[in-house]
DNA sequence: CTTGCTCCGAACAATCTGTTCAGTTCTAAA
DNA sequence: TTTAGAACTGAACAGATTGTTCGGAGCAAG
């Protein structure tokens, strides 16, 4: 109701608000995982006022979807993919996380609730069957199955993301990538040369 | 407190409670979502009185994890796998959850909620890890990216369940099989071969 | 100084949770 | 069939949380 949700606020104490609740939401995710983050907490950790957080959000999720917002460049790093290599996002995002991995370990993480994920997932879906689509012949039907080989790769993909941000796994960016493709290549290569081949 | 949580029940009446509750939640999953579903729900529902309903179940999620139960021999019935093929559960596994839909669709879809999906990981992780031990030699030390190679199948694997779950993928047991096995499987068996030859 | 935002904080109804208890109904075994 | 006891009922309760409302206060630009 009150400040402008674009980029740039005119009003400072429209963006000191914003900032003090996006930042107090990783903060209390961290401590204590999304689910068991309310509202109450939100205000009193950001120093807020309950009617103030009502005229900036609806509801937790719509804070959870702002921090997104920072971290969207992040999944929009992806478009100019070269059709010669497969899942070329991989490694740039593993890096990218490495970075930030404060806030990744906040959305991407087991407490970071399912919402973050979802949308993730979506994202990363639309991407990698573009890429799919792109390394197939002009104009030949995909496969049926490629929705399959879409959702395979994608689960991998994310499975690995969420792990290392929970902490479970040990291992830099690059052995991140280098896994990754090294499991899911092979197979989807295949997949793509049986459908050319036929 | 009342009942034996054990198998059978001597009392009748636990167990009518405990079925018609149990029952409820796969309902009111499939109707409004895991995370919209009140206890008042529940025990309106199932037709059961509020302390009764307490009596018997700590959580709505208590009840969850009582009805994951009726599926657990679903993910159970891996362990005699073959050491000469991996992943030897796939097919099964979609065969079982397809006889189980109703059931697969609450607890396993985007609906459910993510408790029983994380629990179903764990599991699952555990059993590729030891396929991947077992088809290594015995007594080499597993390389350091196996946590790595299981995650990513792991993920996969889950992904095509929930989306399967969700009605999102029409595909028949085998179908879903072939799919998971012809993107993942090359990729582990390079990892596995390159491996042991070093 | 005045106008127009923004913020505060208290109060509010509504919902949900988990517990308690006295009283009723049913079960299973004698 | 009888009976002791286990299970259920229903209502009431305190406590938490949510989302809304409203009068008043702070602050910045014109």
């Amino acid at each position: 109701m009150y400040g402008n949700p674009s980029r740039e606020s005119p009003d400072r104490r429209v963006r000191r608000t914003r900032r003090a609740v996006h930042q107090a939401l990783v903060e209390l995710i961290l401590e204590k995982g999304y689910d068991a983050v309310t509202v109450t907490d939100l205000i009193n950790r950001a120093d807020v006022g309950r009617s103030t957080f009502y005229a900036h959000f609806t509801d937790k999720q719509d804070v959870l979807f702002g921090n997104l917002d920072e971290l969207s460049d992040l999944l929009h790093l992806v478009p100019a993919a070269k059709p010669d290599k497969l899942f070329a996002f991989s490694l740039p995002m593993f890096e990218h996380l490495h970075e930030q991995r404060r806030l990744a370990r906040a959305l991407l993480g087991r407490r970071g609730g399912s919402a973050v994920m979802a949308r993730a997932e979506q994202i990363m879906a639309d991407v990698v069957r573009g890429e799919l689509l792109a390394a197939l012949p002009q104009g030949s039907r995909p496969p049926p199955s490629l929705d399959l080989v879409v959702t395979c790769a994608v689960g991998a993909f994310m499975a690995l993301m969420r792990k290392w941000a929970d902490g479970e796994l040990a291992a830099t960016p690059a052995e991140m990538d280098a896994a990754f493709r090294a499991v899911v290549t092979p197979g989807v290569e295949a997949v793509l040369a049986a459908h050319r081949g036929r």
